[in-house]
DNA sequence: CTGAAAGCGCTTACAG
DNA sequence: CTGAAAGCGCTTACAG
């Protein structure tokens, strides 16, 4: 293919080790003459050389890679996060390699097996569902790793969370607070604890406001293929419940696909309806300009996520040790509205 | 680190080069008895051997890596493409890298400079502005890529387009068959082939329309912080003519931050006005139910840049040529509201 | 049926 | 100041 080393090193009789120490960089730090460094550079211009980094990496051990994996790609929440994370890891000299899991499990480890096999250097995760025995895999060999957006509650790795259950609580409390009493609450994935502590939420929020829960106002939908699974959801509250005067929705894409529903019915639902939801997206102040919601602090997510895996990697390359797991709860920034 | 190749044949008292071809799946070929085979299988299952893809490329030249580079990563549009020129190399047994140039010319030429060193082999780009040094050593050194969405006048290159001209002729076609006639065009990236084109469409349908083309209504907004130079250009153009009655958006996110304007200003949109836009995003018929929409066939863009990219690097494996650019131009669907 | 050997393109002690 | 040699973990003619 390209040129190589070696290449360079024959055409100026020179051997591959000096190539080597001058285009690294190393060259005065090795005591190689200002002359050779100049001979090697020029000829390195001139044969156009560029390293293959998987010679490299096959060497040192290091990759300089970091792979990321997303539940899905174009969620605007995760890809959001892919940006900052990008952005950061660069900043560090690493780059980054993204793929998504498409909420798969088998798939989630399928691209954990194939980033460990192209030797990534460490690994930011936002899980699809329940640990994997890839996920477990990682814990017990000890490989850099670290999750957001949800947590194993039984296995102990380095996280990124925000505070899930309080952000909800505040949400609520304010629609309670503007005289709404009949609060839907919206939600999906019930196993995962960041989905079950913004369910608690709405659920302190309404005890402290003197609410009692009520069964019938609480939609659970299925996550795989939400879209389809909503408009039931709905319907069965609307059925139940003719009194239902709010919603909170526990993220935003189902808030953006009851947009749609609303829509589809003829329903105003700015008019008349309590709102709120977790995660803000572009453009639903404009969908629903009355809508309470809590950004999640995807900048920190992001540089977060990426601060702690190079910290861990950091300290196992220096102090031989393997870092306790640590926890990162971020605050929403609550945005009330009218 | 983990079992190599090396530890499994010194177990096993065998050599490399056995275990390899029973590893590789290559054991019934060459002959290697089936004791042997049970042997290898058991020990690299035992030892949880995981083959180091960095060193197998390094031998045999392939990675068996695409490299996706988009202007943004978080545009509905790329991350759309991103999903399916996943899925559709994994189809074919590549895995696929991402990341975003964020439209800036010099991250694109590090990003290809990358993934050219980590030995990718081949490459999909929506490509930033013009063609960076980059791109144009690709084609010198006839490197396997495909472009799409933007083209590249001057280059021969593969490449993935819609019918611009057509579809804007269309959306704008009818518009006035709606009977609107002060039409304003809000565009941006002028100098960009596919919005040319789209702006073009636009003017042939104003003079099959027995329109003239108005300067006043021609809204320009610089690419880079469109969201704060949107604004602006809009209210010149209501400044300038107080007459104008709809709207042809060259692309989604300039009707998406139109939407938010008219929003701020208590304008509704959605009254009065006659509406286009060149692809859909999924809560647009929400935000406008009465806009006409070109949809770009995201699927089938994806999966044509990695047939066409596929195609390249087996004919030049095979048949040790070099593969004439192809351009195809795929038909948006049109939508017609109300 | 199995193995010794060379090589992919780098890096890095070690030696002089 | 520079080089010969071994090695990273694989693959693959070639030989027997």
């Amino acid at each position: 293919m390209g040129t190589s080393l070696k290449d360079i090193a024959e055409t100026l009789n020179l051997s591959k080790t000096t190539v080597s120490w001058v285009l690294s960089g190393r060259a005065d730090e090795k005591g190689i003459s200002a002359a050779t460094q100049q001979r090697v550079s020029r000829c390195a211009q001139r044969l156009n050389y560029r390293p293959n980094l998987l010679a490299r990496s096959l060497n040192t051990g290091e990759s300089g890679m970091i792979g990321l994996i997303l539940p899905s790609i174009s969620d605007s929440f995760y890809s959001q996060v892919a940006r900052e994370v990008e952005m950061e890891v660069e900043e560090h000299g690493y780059s980054l390699m993204i793929c998504s899991s498409e909420s798969e499990p088998e798939r989630e480890n399928r691209m954990i097996r194939l980033f460990r096999a192209k030797q990534v250097d460490g690994l930011i995760i936002a899980p699809t569902v329940r640990s994997g025995e890839e996920i477990r895999r990682l814990v017990d060999e000890s490989f850099p790793f670290v999750v957001f957006d949800r947590r194993f509650p039984k296995l102990d790795t380095h996280c990124v969370l925000i505070d899930n259950e309080r952000s909800s609580y505040a949400l609520v409390r304010r629609l309670t607070e503007d005289g709404f009493r009949r609060i839907a609450v919206i939600t999906t994935n019930p196993h995962l604890e960041t989905m079950d502590a913004r369910r608690a939420g709405y659920g302190r929020a309404l005890a402290d406001s003197g609410i009692a829960f009520d069964e019938s106002l609480y939609g659970e939908v299925e996550f795989a293929g939400y879209e389809r699974n909503l408009p039931g959801v709905l319907d069965r509250i609307f059925a139940r419940d003719e009194g239902v005067d709010g919603f909170f929705f526990t993220t935003h894409i189902l808030a953006l696909e009851a947009f749609r529903y609303f829509h589809d019915r003829g329903v105003d639902i700015n008019d008349g309806y309590g709102l709120a939801c977790i995660h803000e997206v572009p453009f639903m102040s404009v969908l629903a300009p009355g809508m309470h919601v809590a950004r999640m602090p995807v900048g920190r997510i992001g540089r977060e996520s990426v601060r702690m895996l190079l910290e861990d990697m950091r300290r196992r390359k220096s102090a031989g040790e393997v870092p306790p797991a640590e926890t990162v709860e971020l605050e929403c920034e609550l945005c009330f509205r009218g």
